[in-house]
DNA sequence: CTATCTGCAAACGTTTTGCATCTGT
DNA sequence: ACAGATGCAAAACGTTTGCAGATAG
């Protein structure tokens, strides 16, 4: 777990177990879809110790809040740079790495200086679509 | 207020209230801002009637609710296709009507039918990048 | 007249907090 | 040893709901 010891953070067993849990998924889970996985590992677990270790990683830039979901909050453990894909009706959420050039016109960002952008394309997948 | 009556929904005079507090209104005001600022005219006003009016307005497309606050709904009265600006420090959001062409490529897309996209740019605002 | 809206309060789902205890380093 | 984490329960927060009474069309 040395990938994990440069966190810089006290690696406990159940920030270990939310650690596994998020490693290469690509679900964008809630927190209580967190809470539930890690459960199974460790039936002492609670909401507060879920919370805490995600904003200790957010920290750390281990992972990334997103806002795709109105009423709670999800969170991207790929912090590359990256848009979603969200299906309106299902609310699958698909990653997709395109790096796009956005030129703003300097006249229309009032004194804004840009940092970077995020992208959310919605439509509708391709179970969606098949149930017209 | 013919403007209004063509929403074929039913005009309170709270409804009223809300309306002209969202007309042409920049903000991008919460329930609560909302909720505040009608409260002044109507000392009776319940966040169930704002929360109301706001979802049948979101049904007329006569609003359109912004997930750019993590924790809370915003809601945005220009419901033409635009962008959004956000200052990471002191949250302000700038509208940005410009429109940018994004192909993604067919192969990424996993069979999403793409309908369209929301980008959110995020930087400083003048005010902010003066104090450091 | 009546379908719909209002206002209140209670309920809900998510996130945060306080605190006594425990544990990685 | 001790800074910092855990787990529990309570509180906080934004949003939704049920319902009796009011009102726009």
């Amino acid at each position: 777990m040395k990938e994990f010891r440069r966190l810089q953070i006290k690696l406990t067993p159940q920030r270990l177990a939310i650690l596994n849990f998020l490693r290469g998924n690509k679900s964008h889970p809630s927190a209580e879809d967190i809470y539930k996985a890690v459960l199974k590992h460790y039936p002492t677990m609670s909401f507060a110790t879920v919370y805490n270790t995600l904003e200790a990683l957010k920290n750390k830039q281990r992972v990334k809040e997103l806002k795709i979901d109105s009423g709670k909050k999800r969170y991207d453990p790929d912090t590359t740079k990256h848009h979603h894909i969200l299906c309106i009706k299902c609310k699958k959420i698909l990653d997709l790495h395109t790096d796009f050039k956005l030129d703003v016109p300097e006249e229309l960002t009032h004194g804004f200086e840009l940092l970077g952008n995020s992208i959310e394309f919605y439509g509708l997948c391709r179970k969606c679509r098949k149930r017209h």
